[in-house]
DNA sequence: ACAATGCTTCGCTTATGGTCGAACTATGAA
DNA sequence: TTCATAGTTCGACCATAAGCGAAGCATTGT
């Protein structure tokens, strides 16, 4: 009776604008962080903040900390069918508005994220990887393998200089635009400079866009398969 | 945008715990007066109409009209199904409270309804009335057939002083505990007084509870057959 | 070490909306 | 007709919570 939200509790926070846009804009799927949900809601970030740990509270928020970012998603997918259901609903009686659409292209297809490669081909190439166990992934943990580690160095990567870095070799960040995971830590920093290097790729100054070249996308698509 | 309600609007209105009280209530299928939402919500009965009045603004209840009473119940099936949505999470996560269940069989059975017989046996009645034509229920209007009048006349009901009586000669009314219709009117009083005389049944003093004795009920069920 | 960025916490103001008392309307019963 | 019951409307009160400025904490990059 005082542990999860009975009805008129989870109606509550729903029932707030702000908090509604929120839930809105994380249906699509996508994790966002903190200072999207503001922007989205329209609201200061203290206020997201305040709003943003009233949902987790109820269970309907998850949270995954990201560094200086903090990525929010739907708690699960009994949260996406009950928003679902609202909608719907909502849509029926009345004109719900409509939602703008995921943004930028390019940006979704290939961004840095810190510096590495993030995006849907960020994505490729994170799973291309853990298909072939060179990286294994459970929970929230990434491993290296000695298959993934002699892949690497064919590849071109150096060691040494990333053993200094006190940053973890590899780690799994969730992507924005997709809701999937991609590598980060210092191979994926030493993997996106290599493809600057090639000439695979260039990034756009002042947008986080990287582009890649005809090329260079056959290429990152041959060493990294789906 | 202002037509009908968006997500947070819908959100907003089953967020209040009165609301979320009556709308709960009301999940049963039930049709509802004003008076026993406020008593189920605990609040009084001004308070309880400002509540109703959002709701309906909302399309999220149907109001009935009944005499001095106005039956509520959920608008549709779709409320019912976002309702029924938003409890089955509410109840995954944490507890929610359950609720009451209905309070007397017996007035649940037959009692009277003014002055006429509802609950089980009325509906039953009204249903028997209609399968055979000798009633005809279009929107809310009833109307009586002549097979149906001379049904009542060999039944033994004397249409003469019912003329009289500015009352309505037939008319359907909403039953409490089913959600059905029943028969109400002149016609239902001479009926319930009829059953009184046979000695079909006696009315519990201070209670509506109508009690029908053995015989009487099999010679109920054998006039007016489901 | 230092600055910059992302987010949280604290304290305060403001306003939306739930609540009820009182008065009014509508329907039915005597 | 007169009275009683069911419900609505109006007006005022008040509690909850949304909002933001400012300060603090945490993490990353130089």
């Amino acid at each position: 009776m005082k542990d999860g939200p009975n009805i008129a509790m989870l109606g509550a926070l729903i029932g707030d604008p702000a908090r509604a846009n929120m839930l809105t804009a994380l249906m699509s799927g996508k994790a966002l962080t903190a200072s999207e949900l503001a922007a989205e809601a329209g609201i200061t970030l203290q206020t997201a903040s305040a709003h943003l740990g009233k949902l987790q509270t109820g269970g309907l928020l998850h949270q995954r900390k990201q560094g200086r970012h903090r990525y929010f998603s739907l708690a699960d997918e009994d949260v996406a069918s009950v928003l679902e259901s609202m909608m719907g609903f909502a849509e029926k009686k009345g004109h719900s508005r409509i939602r703008t659409g995921p943004k930028e292209p390019a940006l979704r297809k290939a961004r840095v994220c810190y510096n590495h490669l993030a995006g849907e081909l960020g994505v490729q190439m994170f799973d291309s990887l853990t298909a072939r166990d060179f990286l294994i992934e459970q929970d929230a943990a990434l491993t290296l393998t000695d298959s993934g580690r002699q892949f690497f160095t064919d590849f071109g990567i150096d060691f040494e200089p990333l053993k200094k870095s006190r940053r973890p070799l590899c780690k799994s960040c969730l992507d924005w635009s997709a809701r999937r995971s991609h590598l980060a830590g210092s191979i994926g920093s030493a993997l996106l400079a290599s493809f600057y290097k090639r000439g695979w790729a260039a990034r756009i100054e002042g947008a986080r866009i990287v582009a890649f070249t005809k090329k260079g996308e056959a290429a990152f698509t041959q060493s990294f398969p789906v």
